[in-house]
DNA sequence: CCCTAAAAATGACTGCGGTCAATATTAAAA
DNA sequence: TTTTAATATTGACCGCAGTCATTTTTAGGG
């Protein structure tokens, strides 16, 4: 009993999320059905649900890849010096979360796992993301950006991740976009980690 | 030409926001189908569509009724003295955005709106909390909160709704609900509004 | 090589949100 | 009152995500 995974499965999920990353370069997020993933990928519909729980969950792992390529990309550089280079680090988050409003939902809709056992890449993600700023906002680690010491490094990260997703909410409310994300992070990083005074 | 809107379109309106309401009541939100709306409220389907572009815009109808009754309590009440007492004015926004994930969902999609024509009740809430906190943070009108004055009250309300956003949300993530909303909130607003140093 | 139990795949079917051409109702003007 | 042009309503229909009883395939044990 118990038999491992076949390697047949294996293919067919693999066949499937490569197939559904192929349209979306091809027609967007939204323009993604099911019906055209399956058939592209030559197997049935019922197929598609038992490797995925439903559409979201495909979206959520293409999204979480993209999102920890970035992820690799910046445990490679080093620490950034000032508040400028740190903005600089969010603007790939910009492009993969505000490049359409459904990536953004997904994203938002999956940042938190609703139980231990089903921690999906996003979360993931976004932990991966919260313990690298840990390191780049710890004096011991990375002297050059000075930021405040009056509360925890994990308080510190949690709140960029509050204004990131704020920013990047804001940027697709056509009415407040006049201003551009960029400095809107800019404004807020600054703000939050680096206080003028009490 | 342009006649006026009839009193039966008007009617037939409230009709189905009375029924939806009532349903909701009875089922949450998750429940709610606009099969049983329309059959409650014996109309035709096409007639909710001719009043609602989508089921998303009659909660957000109902989520924004609920969010502007808190504000009108909040606009009677006078300004909050400490940061306990400004934690207490946002608890009512858990219950509300707190109570179902979809409910959460909604508010937070159309926090935005995408045109200055289609301005809905939602973005409206939000616009009249960020003006209220804004006034509660203006050291000429209230003085006994002393909140930082290096950066505009502007970008102080934006940043307690990031922070509200982010706490709700936290809070239907299982894994990490154990630290109440009400803690977690306070935590965040004090390192906000009131930073010890530099 | 066959047997067998689990894993994988199938596709007709369901539920539900949303559409639209056709029809009915309203109320101002003639 | 009749006409008329706009507003309001109707319900059959469609698109698409997701289900599940059934069938097919796999691979380890005899």
């Amino acid at each position: 009993m118990s038999k491992p995974i076949q390697k047949r499965a294996i293919a067919t999920r693999a066949r499937l999320m490569d197939v559904a990353k192929e349209l979306i370069e091809q027609q967007g997020y939204e323009a993604l059905r099911v019906d055209e993933v399956v058939k592209s990928a030559g197997v049935a519909k019922g197929t598609f649900f038992s490797h995925f729980k439903d559409k979201d969950r495909l979206l959520e792992q293409i999204i979480g890849e993209k999102l920890h390529q970035h992820l690799d990309a910046m445990d490679e550089r080093e620490a950034p010096h000032t508040l400028d280079e740190l903005t600089e680090t969010l603007l790939p988050f910009l492009q993969i979360m505000g490049s359409e409003r459904l990536v953004f939902d997904v994203a938002f809709r999956h940042s938190g796992a609703a139980a231990i056992s089903d921690i999906g890449p996003i979360p993931l993600a976004l932990e991966r993301f919260e313990k690298l700023y840990m390191r780049w906002f710890d004096p011991e680690q990375n002297k050059a950006l000075a930021v405040r010491n009056d509360v925890s490094p994990q308080l510190l990260a949690d709140g960029v991740l509050a204004f990131v997703f704020q920013a990047i909410g804001m940027n697709f409310c056509a009415v407040s976009s006049s201003v551009p994300f960029r400095s809107r992070m800019k404004d807020y990083l600054g703000a939050w980690l680096m206080p003028k005074q009490s």
